[in-house]
Parts: structure tokens; sequence; C-alpha cells
DNA sequence: CTACCTGCAAAACGTTTGCAAGACG
DNA sequence: CGTCTTGCAAACGTTTTGCAGGTAG
């Protein structure tokens, strides 16, 4: 945990940009959360220790444009993950129609058959296609259980 | 064509809901176009027959809930296509990088491999699974053609 | 007629930006 | 120290809402 906190601070720092406790709050609550979470959730996290949300925003994006975070738009707002070091290079996301929590589908049968799918997309387009955003929606397993 | 707006205004009565042109040219301009719309793309193309902007987020919001019309939320904005009616009704999107336009990737073969996808999701989580966005990001082949 | 629907304008929402103060290296 | 980064507030673009007038059934 703490050793991917300095694998990004390392990543940041070579890129000439500078390691403060703001982008270190953020990337640990990216780390320890387990679901993937909005700026505003970054937010209510951390606004103790008095951040502003345009640092979660500026940040967010910053980390984006260094291939440490991906941005997931989903109904409105955006949600963020970690793409460095995830696990999970390629995976598909659910995000709950109930509570509006966003994870991770953890099924290696599914990621092979999502694996699949872009193989052939690119095999058929070339190298056009860059990127993918998959979102199942649903009801968790949590709401699941509450609602029932 | 208008075999297609005369079952879609059969739904909206159906459901003690009043048919306007409003609604019909709403309707009419989805069904004509090759690409998704915006609701501000709709507006550019209706407005010289004086129809407001939030008529037309209104009535996207009641073809939504009704099923005729699903919503892709990507990039700060949101893209419309018909659900009902389409030739397909579980597709995958694709969206340019460089002008915006949403279309959706026609191939048996793909398509295929993600009602695959579907099926595995289907089993595992049960009937929890209620819909999918699916969006590839890339760069369309009118783009491609223009930045050689 | 009456309830639903519309246009307009204002408000709300998530996100971005300008600026002066603060902190990293 | 210089410059990058921050917090705050204002601005921004998209979407929603309140309300008075209009229209479908």
């Amino acid at each position: 945990m703490q050793n991917y906190i300095s694998k990004y601070m390392e990543i940041i720092a070579k890129n000439g940009i500078r390691n403060t406790k703001q982008k270190e709050y953020i990337l640990l609550e990216l780390i320890s959360s387990s679901t993937h979470l909005t700026a505003e959730q970054i937010h209510q996290r951390v606004k103790e220790r008095k951040i502003g949300l345009a640092t979660i925003y500026r940040n967010l994006k910053l980390f984006e444009s260094l291939g440490i975070v991906k941005e997931i738009p989903s109904g409105g707002t955006s949600y963020y993950e970690l793409k460095l070091f995830a696990r999970k290079p390629l995976h598909i996301h659910f995000k709950c129609l109930k509570c509006n929590c966003m994870t991770d589908m953890d099924d290696s049968e599914i990621t092979m058959e999502y694996v699949r799918l872009n193989q052939k997309v690119e095999k058929k387009l070339g190298a056009e296609v860059m990127d993918a955003d998959i979102t199942l929606l649903g009801i968790c397993s949590a709401c699941k259980a509450k609602f029932k």
C-alpha cells in the first residue's frame, strides 16, 4: 500500500511535477477504496484535511494525463479508478442502479470474453481503437440483500 | 419511416401521454439520423420550428422512461439513440475522439462476441444485469482520411 | 373545458478557471 | 527563493425546474 504510493510519487516526480500531500491523499483514497470514486466522494473523505474540490479535479485530470488514473463517465458524473499497477489492465465495470456504487466485475471468464471482443474489434478497425468503456448496469449484492 | 412514428405515437398514447408535434419532431430526428444525437444537436435541427431546449430534454427523459430511447453519457454530455424497433437491440457504440461523433459498431461477429459476454455475466449474477453501456473510443474513418 | 404540455428564464449541477496566498524542492 | 500548487470564488456548459400561457383530447 505505502509501496504503491511511492511508485506513484516516483512517476509524478519523474515528470517534473511536485509531490504534495493533497496528491498523496487523493491517491490513497483511490488505492484503499473497494469501489471507484467520484471527485465529490473523494472530497467527502478528505475535506476535513482542508482540501478544495478544485484541487481534486485538477489532480485527477493530471493523473489521467500521466496514465495513472482512468475516468469512467456514467450517469451525469465521472468515476475514477487507478490504471497503473492495477491487477486488471482491461476490465468491465458494474454500476448499481440503487446505490450508484461503481465496482469492477471480477471474473476471469468474463474478462477473457472481453479480451476476445477487444481483439475482434482491433483486428477489424486496426489501431484506431484506443480505449473502451464497458459498464454493466444492475443491482449490486448489497442492495439485493437490503431490498429483498 | 412514417410507420415508425405511428408506432411510437401509439406507445405514447397508450401511456396516457399527449401526442404533440414537438414529440414527433424529436423522434423524427432520431429516426433519420445516422449518428446518435445530443439534446443540443437535436435542438439545432428543430429550433427553426420554435421548440425550446427544455422541451427536448423533458421529452428525451420521458421517452427513456417509456423505453423508447436510451441515453449514452460520454465526455460531459449525453447522446440519445432509439431503443425500440432498432435493428440492433444490444450493440456497441463507437465514439470518435477527433469529431466526437457517436455511431454504432456494425459488425455481426463483434455483436456475437458481446452477446456471449452478456450471457456469461447474466449466468454469473442472475437477473441482476439490466443493461450495458459499451463504448469504444478511437478515430472514425472520416477523420482517419481527413488527418492522414 | 381541463389537464397536460410548452417556452422562457432562472436555478441547479458537475466541472473548470483566474487569482492571490502558500508550499515544495 | 522561484515557481508550482493550492483554496476560494466566480465562470462555465449541460441539464432541470417554476411558472404563466397554450394546446390536445
